[in-house]
DNA sequence: GTCTATAATTAGATAGAC
DNA sequence: GTCTATCTAATTATAGAC
C-alpha cells in the first residue's frame, strides 16, 4: 500500500503524467480553458491525445490538476520565504513580504492569468477555484495585510485585489509590456524594481 | 457623399450592426477571442451567423471593431472628466484623476480583460492592440504620472501597470470577488471606496 | 502504457434563397 | 438586409489495437 519499490514502469508513468501536466499549465495559462485544446496540450507534451484521457479522464479534470499545480508553487514558496524573513521592524518586514510576493508573481504569472480568466463568470470552474485555492490564499494574505501592514478589515478586499493587480499585471502581460514600453519584465532588475515599487506603494 | 437623409433602411442597418457589436464586446470580454464563437455573438444579438459575416467579414475583424468600441469609451470619458477637474492643489488633482480612472475601470471592465487576454502572447492581435489603442492610452497616462504625480521616468512602466492592475482587477473578476470576500464590487459604495483607496495609494 | 481510429459536435467561412 | 444550408476543419470523448 505505502510507496513501494519504484519500478522503471512507475517512473516512466510519473514522467509522462508530469510532462502532460506541465504542458497543460503552460497552455491553459496562455489560452484559457476554452481557448485550449487537449490536442495542443498533447503536442506540447510530445505525446498524443489518448494519453490525456488515460491519465486525467477529461479536459475539465486536466484543468483542475493544472490549477492544483499552479497553486502548489505559491504555498510552498511563500511559506518558506516568509518564515525566513529577517526580523527587522514591522514595516520593513511587511515590505519584504510584498517584495517576495512580487517575485512570485514574476516567476509564476500563470496564477494571475488563471485568476482573471476564471473570475469573470460564476460557473463551476470559478466556484471550485475559489473554494479549493483562492480562499486559503486570500485568508493568508488578508491576515498579513491586517496584522503586518495595518489595513482596516473593511478595506481588506480592496487592498487584496489592489495588491494582486499591482504586483502581477506587469508580468502577466509581459509581451505586451515589451512592445508598449520597451521594458522587459523578465529581466531580474525589472523584477526587483517592481518589487520595491509595489512594496513602498502599500507600505510607505 | 456627406451624411445624406437617414432612411428607415439606414437606421435599421445601423441598429442591427450596433446590436452585433455590443454582443461582440460582451462575448469577447467574457470568453476571450479563442473562447468566443461567432454563433454565440449572433445569438446574443438576436440574429444569425450569416449577418456577422455580412457586416464584419470575419471573426478577426469583428474582434477589432469590438476593441475599437471598448477604447472609444475610455477616450471620450477620460478627456471630458479630466478637463473638468476642479483646480485645487496638484496632489488632490492627481488623486481625483486616479479616482476617475477607477470609476472607468468599474464601468468598463472589458478594457482590462481584453488587455490581459491579448497581452500574453506576441501575435498579430497583440501588435494591433498595442499600436492602435494601448500606445496613446499609455502616453496619456504616463504623461500624467510624471507631470501630476511626480513619477520618475524610469519608473513609468512600473507605475502604469501597477495603477492599471490595482484599479481594475477588482472589477474584472467581480463574480469571483463576491464569492471570495462577500463584497460586491458593482455597488457604488464599493467603487468609491476602491477609487479613494487606490488614489491615496499612488498619491499619499 | 502508448497510440491510432473514429464518433458526435461544433467551429468559421461561404453560397444562395428570399 | 436577413436568414438557412452547407463545406471544411477542428473539437472532446471513446473504443480498441498493440
Amino acid at each position: 500500500m505505502s510507496p513501494g519499490p519504484t519500478t522503471a514502469r512507475q517512473r516512466q508513468r510519473e514522467a509522462t503524467r508530469e510532462r502532460i501536466l506541465e504542458a497543460a499549465v503552460e497552455t491553459f495559462a496562455e489560452k484559457g480553458f476554452l481557448g485550449s485544446s487537449t490536442r495542443e496540450v498533447a503536442r506540447r507534451a510530445d505525446t498524443n491525445q489518448g494519453l490525456i484521457t488515460y491519465y486525467f479522464r477529461s479536459k475539465e479534470e486536466l484543468w483542475r490538476a493544472a490549477a492544483d499545480r499552479i497553486f502548489e508553487g505559491l504555498e510552498t514558496r511563500l511559506a518558506k520565504r516568509l518564515g525566513a524573513l529577517e526580523a527587522t521592524d514591522r514595516r520593513e518586514r511587511a515590505r519584504e513580504a510584498i517584495r517576495e510576493y512580487v517575485r512570485f508573481a514574476a516567476a509564476q504569472p500563470e496564477l494571475f492569468r488563471i485568476m482573471v480568466d476564471e473570475g469573470r463568470v460564476a460557473d463551476d470552474r470559478m466556484n471550485w477555484l475559489v473554494d479549493a485555492h483562492l480562499r486559503p490564499y486570500f485568508e493568508a494574505i488578508s491576515g498579513a495585510l491586517m496584522d503586518v501592514a495595518g489595513i482596516d478589515e473593511a478595506l481588506v478586499p480592496h487592498a487584496f485585489y489592489a495588491l494582486a493587480g499591482a504586483a502581477s499585471l506587469l508580468f502577466a502581460v509581459g509581451p505586451e509590456c515589451r512592445r508598449l514600453t520597451g521594458l522587459d519584465p523578465r529581466a531580474p532588475a525589472a523584477i526587483e524594481t517592481h518589487a520595491d515599487y509595489v512594496a513602498r506603494l502599500l507600505v510607505p
